[in-house]
DNA sequence: CGAATCTTTGAGTGCGCTCAATGTCGGTGG
DNA sequence: CCACCGACATTGAGCGCACTCAAAGATTCG
């Protein structure tokens, strides 16, 4: 490599691949959670290229072969799977520091199609070595298992909102997580962006594109959040939670809402 | 061997609890799948105690401490989760073979309530000694991440029919994952008992129980199901394939068809 | 500037929900 | 034995939320 140009993604010694998992700012929410810095660094030798997706390209299709798993490094992806009908589900959006491809391990074939919604990178875990690499780091393993389980917890909780809430539950909810999600990557909980296209949320909280624009019309309208083109900010964070969770926190309800922050700090 | 006649659920050496996973019937969708014996016997000796469940009963509540997975011996369970506003959605229900609780691995605490369908038998399996055995037996680990990842796609395969289909697909979706599954155990795939409620089924699919018994009902008088009381027999396999994948592998449509049988051999 | 794509907004419709009544079955006690 | 009860299931009537269809507006990109 011999451009001169360096975005964020750089990394210094090149070729022999040192120091990834350990200069990344994502360590702690990604698999080297809870390493020491030598395990670290055994995580480091076997994480394979960096890999840049481009906007709207496919980081892998449905049904192709498995061979790796992908941690986001920078950027943003949707996974989705098509029925034989030709319905589509997007089963999620993935941020820097999360796993991709974990369906795969099960029949050895990617269930989920993986696009990228902007330009992104991710760093490439061939499945092979890190299994490996599990007999040699206990503590690799447990985390492993822990985020596997969170993905399962991820997807119950779509299953949540896609059985029983209505539309603006959904959305709120939806637009909850982002926000929680950004915070804890030390972003603004109250203003980002959203990466994906109206219908691409439509297609993950089973709605229509044009509920998606109606939702956005009516909570902007009411004063809950602030919408220009993809830039959203949330003006009303308790009134969100308010929608999410169908519980209202406010004078309104005094008795219940004791109830209920009782039970949350339970 | 002595015994004549044996029960699936019977044990013979009293106490030491030998031969669990050996002997049963289940083992090849269980746990020890591709096991060879000796490694089978390491398995038996972490197995914990069997567990009686009566129908109606918890066998863990949701946000109890998490410290075993449990194989279904026998009978059916159901897993829901229950959100702030007291909306149920049950996340799947479980029969022989089948592995429970790898939802609570990751905060430690079951996200999912779990409960007997009908009088029922689970292995415990304490997930501690489980990790130690990984540690010996790579080829139990390798399985365990196939089996957590055919979770994850289970998961999927719900969000796609909560998020894209209409009532009758998703239904059609339902019995024919029954089917399947009994056929697997070597159990009719035409004929069986719905062990759960109509209500249960609802909570599962995303609907109410009066469009299931109306579901119930149209799909009777259209000759396709018979249905008395809890017992279903499916009458019109080609036909409920045709409801629950949206295509119609008929006379109507034989280029569509060809097109489908392709892909579906590709 | 024009073409393509994405988004917004409106009008009307229909699927599945809500509410309500009736039916069926198993259990319990007089 | 029947009467009664509670749980579960079925069926009907009417409604409303989100969908479909349609058109216009906004944005991006060549």
């Amino acid at each position: 490599m011999t451009t001169t140009i360096r975005l964020a993604t750089s990394n210094d010694a090149a070729g022999a691949g040192q120091s990834k998992c350990g200069m990344c700012g994502f360590k702690n929410l990604c698999l080297p959670q809870g390493l020491t810095d030598s395990e670290i660094g055994r995580l480091d030798k076997i994480i394979g290229r960096r890999r840049r997706v481009e906007r709207d390209e496919n980081l892998c299709r449905m049904e192709q072969p498995f061979h790796s798993l992908y941690a986001v490094r920078f950027g943003h992806f949707k996974t989705s799977r098509v029925n034989h009908s030709g319905q589509q589900q997007i089963t999620g959006f993935q941020m820097a520091g999360e796993l991709l491809g974990m369906d795969a391990i099960g029949n050895g074939q990617h269930a989920c199609g993986v696009v990228a919604l902007e330009d992104s990178e991710v760093c490439e875990i061939p499945f092979a070595r890190l299994q490996e690499l599990f007999a040699e780091v206990p503590q690799l393993l447990r985390h492993f298992h822990r985020i596997m389980s969170q993905e399962i917890m991820r997807e119950q909780n779509a299953m949540l909102f896609l059985g029983n809430m209505r539309a603006e539950q959904r959305f709120a909810t939806f637009l909850l997580n982002l926000s929680t999600r950004y915070a804890a990557r030390g972003y603004s909980p109250s203003s980002f962006q959203l990466r994906m296209s109206r219908e691409d949320i439509g297609d993950y909280l089973g709605l229509t594109i044009e509920s998606i624009s109606r939702l956005l019309s009516r909570f902007r309208a009411s004063g809950w959040i602030a919408v220009d083109k993809r830039e959203l900010r949330i003006l009303d964070h308790a009134k969100m939670e308010e929608l999410a969770t169908g519980i209202v926190l406010a004078a309104a309800a005094p008795a219940r809402a004791q109830i209920f922050m009782q039970a949350a700090h339970a």
